[in-house]
RNA sequence: GGGCUCGUAGCUCAGUUGGCUAGAGCACACCCCUGAUAAGGGUGGGGUCGUUGGUUCGAAUCCAACCGGGCCCA
């Protein structure tokens, strides 16, 4: 028996491939790269689209300085999402991918690295470490990035740190210079005074620090005003009363804030032995009076912030006779301490200086590089240093009987993290770009960016994926304050400004093109190694017209700057050191930028203000942001806090396309899930894409397309699958046009899942295996089979270029006229005449599709929703006859019930009675007909309804096909089979 | 604290302009097959649509407040 069954077996078609059912990526994707990148397979696309229509996604360069992240590896697949869509849609989309080399986390690591030897280095000397540094960094994410599958110019990324790049960026600041938006301006810096240089956010760390905390009564310059507001008519002197933990700010003092919303209160009370009214936010002035230790005190009115302003309050300097200073309103301003009144002084602290930007103060700053107090200081102070100045103005307001308080405060102070001292805020000279200064073509940069967040691409503005975008954008260019870009530091790229002896700054177009010419040659090291002269070799003072005096033009007694450029500058000139000067666009804008949402304050905006000032439009037309990497739970990941899902731990574990295919399954307009067992759920779908892939392949593992295609009968499931196939075509390529990358992944999966493996393949089996395998009906179903293959397999190319490329190679009988790799093919179109027909046909009027009428028009489309609606019913009858003890629905059959006097409905069973067999895999399916009375139909719109039957007594089983059929041994010489099969086994000329 | 934003089954996602009992797939449970086999198939359970109010005949959907998460600022 055994022996019979096995050879029956031997006459079957069973499917049969070398496509592993097992992926082996972690072996098969680093040799297929190796084979891509041996056979230039970015090149081989680049020349099959050239002089196609170009599409540019401008790569924004990740930071060199780290192995990449989930966050980047979200962002890099992405793009080559994109990339790869747009070359098999026939664009030329070429993608060079960057680095962003220069700044301060290089240059910190560096200096930790040198520790002690820090001290003895040049400038240079630390250049030199930072770019072997970043080189290291660009190499190894290079790979990093390359590993997951990534098709790009890897050959010749562009690198911010390059000459070429240098130089590049320079020609964007000659270009703003040239408009008139550079300019220098003092600004607050943290300051180190052990070290007489300005430090960087990461260069501070927090110590605690006693200090003394002072409470100060600042006299009223006009008491009337004050009285009036608060409808005093006392003789009493009033006073506004402010504090701070930095007395020696105090000669810096340009206003007092006040918050315009909070309510303060005119307290009278005793100090020094006098009456004293002071004014107070109303919610601090018990707590104000029970630390000064006054005892009885007395609220004689209020007012709100916003009023005081109004009134025009003024107050006298604490230290410097005759010098009035005004209240001026300021939301930061909280009732956290002090006295709800904020002394403010410009030129030591940001908030303060940006009061003072807002209501034109001056930005002055009294304190010199070593932290002493200069001539302009009260004489009293001048050549002191900060910290001994603190408890000189403590006596000074003592004597002068307007400290109301004084006690000595342990609080967190920043220090130089190198030399351990406490740091002070210290306005110097910095460089800007100015946002409200109009320039030469007339406009100012805001005026420009909002005008192109207000208009789409079309109009000349912007587009946003998602639209909220541009909401955001916008809402950040309307308040940002002029754009600082110099920094105090050694890896950068040199501010080409010059100073002669008497300070005055050379910085023109003509001279910033010479240095950028000279930067392009040696690279910008030879500013710290070249004399003024050398690096302004290419620059002709007499030719200059934006040189006051030629004359007396004398390179030799020129200087350097010191400062650097805001790394953001650099990377915010991309779009000219690359998408033009690399030749993808002839001018911006180019199609897409495409970063994380945090972008929108950082490289959207700062690429958007160089683009607009230099060139006068926007470096972009779309801006497609994605969320950040999340914990499973919602929340951010952090090494600190260890919960991390880390790059390449996944890629050597599950490797590139299982990555991959998780992140093209995630919305990423919101923050995006990770985990072991979110990307082990991808791993999972990633199987089922394979397997069906894999059961295809075997199938038409003796069909060739050209010689033994057949078309599917009209009635066919065939055509059913055709149909959802084609319908799947025009939808996965909708959600890749709109970007929409896990509705394209979720239709492809739900496809392989439900259409293709659970409906299809299951129901096509027996004719692939049984029949003859050069049966038209047979040859039909492979005909589609090989379709829906091809098809998927370059749907999935953009998402799984490894796998796609591994099945492309296993495509039985591929067409000869494809290109070798997939990745150089076009993605199927689909036919919209099929896909019309299908639904065009529905019925005109459902409520009268009854099919007891002739008359009504059904499309295939409808049809098939009925049968599947057969189909499910009688899934849900063949589960209960599992459970009574049929466990196979080969021994079962299925009956369909028609009313005796329904034609219509008759001749509908007898076109798909065979395919319902199938669908449901039952041995077999038979008609039957009942009153019209004691039907009833699985659904009102089909009068049919369907049972099945335990058929193990009443049928035998076909030794070959496995089914219970009544025409099992009908055929004397094989008693053993059914019709069909014995059939088979006469023409196959076999016996057994 | 401010700006922007998100919140539908354990997970990933659908839910058109407010309208049948909120849907898929995965996962899970149970079962089947052993001719896709480290595969394949079937059935089933599971959701107060973040919470609370409001508008409405009717709200996952519109409005408000709140709670929770994220990005960017302060």
């Amino acid at each position: 028996m055994n022996e019979k069954k096995k050879n029956y077996k031997d006459t079957l078609n069973l499917p049969k491939t070398n496509f592993d059912m097992r992926a082996g990526l972690l072996k098969k994707e680093p040799a297929m790269q190796a084979q891509w990148a041996k056979q230039n397979l970015y090149g081989q696309i680049r020349d099959a689209r050239a002089g196609a229509p170009r599409f540019i996604l401008h790569d924004g360069p990740p930071y060199a300085n780290a192995n990449i992240h989930m966050g980047q590896a979200l962002n890099k697949v992405l793009k080559d999402i994109v990339i790869r869509y747009r070359n098999m849609t026939g664009y030329d989309a070429p993608m060079i991918p960057g680095w962003d080399c220069h700044g301060q986390p290089i240059e910190q690591k560096i200096v930790e690295q040198l520790g002690e030897k820090m001290a003895t280095m040049t400038s240079m000397e630390i250049r030199r470490r930072c770019a072997a540094h970043a080189d290291k960094f660009v190499n190894i994410q290079s790979e990093q990035i390359q590993r997951l599958g990534v098709l790009g110019e890897f050959d010749k990324p562009y690198i911010t740190m390059t000459p070429e790049y240098e130089s590049a960026v320079l020609e964007v600041f000659a270009r703003l210079v040239e408009q008139g938006l550079v300019f220098r301006q003092l600004k607050p810096v943290h300051w180190s005074i052990e070290n007489r240089t300005a430090l960087a956010e990461a260069e501070l760390e927090y110590h605690d620090r006693e200090d003394d905390s002072i409470y100060v009564l600042l006299t009223t310059a006009d008491p009337s005003a004050l009285k009036g507001l608060f409808n005093l008519d006392d003789k009493t002197p009033a006073y506004l009363m402010v504090w701070t933990t930095t007395p020696w700010t105090l000669p810096a003092n340009l206003a007092v804030a006040v918050h315009p919303d909070f309510e303060y209160s005119a307290v009278k009370f005793k100090h020094a032995g006098r009456d004293a009214i002071a004014v107070i936010a109303s919610d601090l002035v018990e707590k104000v009076c029970g630390v000064g230790g006054v005892g009885k005190f007395e609220v004689l009115a209020t007012a709100r912030g916003a009023a005081m302003v109004d009134a025009g309050i003024t107050y006298l300097h604490p230290l410097i006779d005759g010098k009035i200073c005004p209240v001026v309103p300021a939301n930061y301003v909280t009732l956290e301490d002090g006295t709800g009144l904020v002394h403010t002084a410009p030129g030591h602290g940001m908030e303060d200086y940006g009061t003072a930007l807002k209501f034109d103060l001056e930005v002055y700053c009294p304190v010199r590089e070593d932290g002493t107090l200069d001539e302009t200081a009260p004489d009293w102070l001048i050549g002191k240093s900060v910290w001994d100045a603190n408890p000189l103005v403590v006596d000074f307001l003592g004597n002068a009987g307007t400290l109301f308080h004084r006690q000595a405060i342990t609080h967190s102070y920043p220090h130089d993290w190198r030399s351990k001292t406490p740091t002070i805020f210290r306005a110097t000279e910095q460089w800007f770009v100015a946002v409200d200064g109009s320039m030469k073509r007339g406009t100012t940069l805001r005026e420009m960016a909002m005008d192109a967040c207000r208009k789409s691409a079309d109009e000349g503005g912007m587009d946003f994926v998602p639209a909220w975008g541009r909401n955001r954008l916008a809402g950040m260019l309307e308040s940002r304050p002029d754009w600082c870009i110099s920094r105090q530091r050694s890896w950068g790229l040199p501010i080409p400004a010059f100073f002669d002896e008497a300070g005055l700054v050379l910085l023109t177009p003509a001279s910033v093109r010479a240095v950028a010419k000279r930067f392009a040659e040696r690279g910008s090291d030879c500013w710290f190694t070249d004399s003024p002269a050398e690096l302004l070799a290419d620059y002709n003072p007499a030719d200059d017209p934006d040189l006051a005096n030629p004359n007396t033009f004398d390179a030799a007694k020129l200087h350097t700057g010191h400062d650097i450029f805001d790394v953001w500058f650099e990377s915010g000139s991309s779009w000219f050191a690359v998408a033009i000067q690399r030749g993808l666009v002839g001018e911006i804008p180019v199609d897409l930028y495409l970063e994380g949402s945090d972008q929108h304050r950082g490289w959207f905006q700062l690429s958007l203000l160089p683009a607009l000032g230099a060139a006068g439009l926007p470096p972009f037309r779309t801006v497609l942001t994605h969320g950040f990497v999340v914990t499973e739970d919602g929340h951010k990941m952090s090494k600190s806090l260890g919960n991390t899902i880390d790059v390449i731990d996944q890629l050597s574990k599950r490797g590139a396309d299982i990555l991959r295919l998780w992140v093209a399954s995630q919305n990423y307009q919101d923050d995006v899930r990770c985990s072991e067992s979110l990307i082990a759920q991808s791993e999972d779908a990633y199987r089922k894409i394979r397997n069906t892939l894999r059961f295809c392949m075997g199938a038409c593992c003796d069909f060739d397309p050209a010689s033994d295609a057949a078309e599917p009968s009209e009635h066919s499931l065939d055509r059913w699958m055709r149909l959802e196939l084609h319908q799947l075509v025009r939808d996965v390529r909708g959600a890749y046009d709109r970007y929409e990358f896990h509705r394209a992944t979720r239709l492809m999966y739900e496809f392989c899942t439900v259409q293709a493996s659970s409906i299809y393949m299951a129901a096509v089996k027996d004719r692939l295996y049984c029949e003859l395998s050069d049966s038209p009906h047979r040859r039909a179903t492979q005909a589609v089979l090989h379709e829906v293959l091809v098809t998927l397999v370059k749907l999935l190319a953009p998402i799984l270029p490894h796998t796609a490329e591994e099945a492309w190679e296993h495509i039985p009988a591929r067409d000869p006229n494809e290109p070798e790799s997939v990745h150089l093919t076009l993605l199927p179109e689909y036919d919209e005449a099929m896909l019309e027909m299908a639904e065009d046909l529905r019925p005109v009027n459902p409520d009268l599709a009854q099919f007891s009428s002739d008359e009504i028009q059904v499309g295939p489309a409808w049809i098939w929703d009925r049968l599947l609606e057969l189909r499910a019913d009688g899934l849900v009858k063949l589960e209960a006859l599992r459970n009574a003890g049929v466990k196979n629905p080969l021994d079962a059959e299925a009956v369909f019930s028609i009313a005796a006097a329904d034609p219509a409905a008759e001749a509908f069973m007898e076109t798909y009675l065979g395919e319902l067999e199938d669908l449901l895999g039952v041995g077999y399916a038979r008609i039957e007909k009942i009153s019209s009375t004691s039907l009833q139909p699985v659904s009102d719109t089909l009068p049919i309804a369907v049972r099945v039957e335990d058929t193990r007594e009443k049928y035998a089983r076909c030794a070959r096909s496995w089914k219970r059929r009544p025409d099992v041994g009908s055929d004397a010489d094989y008693p053993d089979l059914s019709a069909r099969d014995a059939e088979v086994m006469k023409t196959l000329g076999k016996s057994i």
